[in-house]
DNA sequence: ACAAATGATACTAATATGATATCATTACAT
DNA sequence: ATGTAATGATATCATATTAGTATCATTTGT
């Protein structure tokens, strides 16, 4: 079972490292900190970038930086840049495999659970991982005392 | 999201079409009714009958023959055969990917979702997805009243 | 002995994932 | 203006997984 994958998972980490930070951040101080392949770093900025949760500037005092607060990015916005929509509209088997769609309760099962799955992943933000992780385990689920 | 795959939703079908034969069926009948390739039918029967979920029989009067009444049948047997242990105990990231794991929030959130998953595949049973599909879908979860 | 079945297994093709490499573009400093 | 430090865009490669095919071996009833 693999809700996640390294893309989504280093995202998350990048993420939640420049929520510590006041300014741009250049991609070799992450790599620095992150221990993430360099090559492979910079491509997960480039694409968070151009999704828009990062934004960026090239050149001399260039560098990536949170388009918006920990909190209000959701980990549903992350992991669907890197895996492809999550939505439930798309059929569970891409092409016509199901042949009688209306009986198909295995497919509705199915899409019950994975309806679950997208709402814990559109509940869970950078913020709530941030507060979770950062007090060793503690505290769960609550953001509202951290910027 | 890719909860199951191929195999395993055909697996299911299988298991489903056998559920109403009281004797051993053919592959190649089973092709017949389910349109599945039948080369990877046949591959998919074999290897339901290997786990024990099927008890087949070589030579002139084969065939297959679920080994167990559909309600005893759990998705999660099938779909292990065919897409690798559910378990929750392998680390989300198979190979030392995750450097603290003690403050890994994400993780453990991760964990909490999966556990999820894995008890709606261990309580779905073939029986109940008869059930729900035989009646359009008016009847969910009551797998008491059929065999 | 033959035919009808599954058992075992090897192979191929397509797609997804994980990662790297390279050239283009931008922007500051001198 | 030029060099350097950065990201943008994109192509490529390697590996793993998924989907599907093919073949030979073995069993069994007639």
């Amino acid at each position: 079972m693999k809700l996640i994958t390294r893309d989504t998972d280093y995202a998350v980490r990048i993420l939640c490292y420049l929520s510590g930070k006041k300014e741009r951040t250049v991609v070799v101080e992450m790599v620095r900190e992150l221990k993430i392949p360099a090559a492979f770093l910079r491509r997960i900025a480039q694409r968070l970038s151009k999704a828009g949760i990062l934004t960026s500037a090239k050149g001399f005092n260039g560098g990536f930086i949170l388009s918006a607060k920990p909190r209000d990015i959701r980990l549903l916005d992350v992991a669907e840049i890197f895996q492809g929509s999550f939505s439930l509209n798309d059929c569970l088997f891409k092409r016509r495999i199901c042949p009688d769609r209306k009986t198909c309760f295995l497919r509705r099962q199915i899409l019950d659970i994975e309806k679950y799955v997208l709402e814990k992943f559109t509940s869970l933000t950078v913020g709530d991982i941030l507060a979770g992780g950062s007090i060793d385990g503690q505290k769960k689920n609550n953001q509202d005392r951290r910027e």
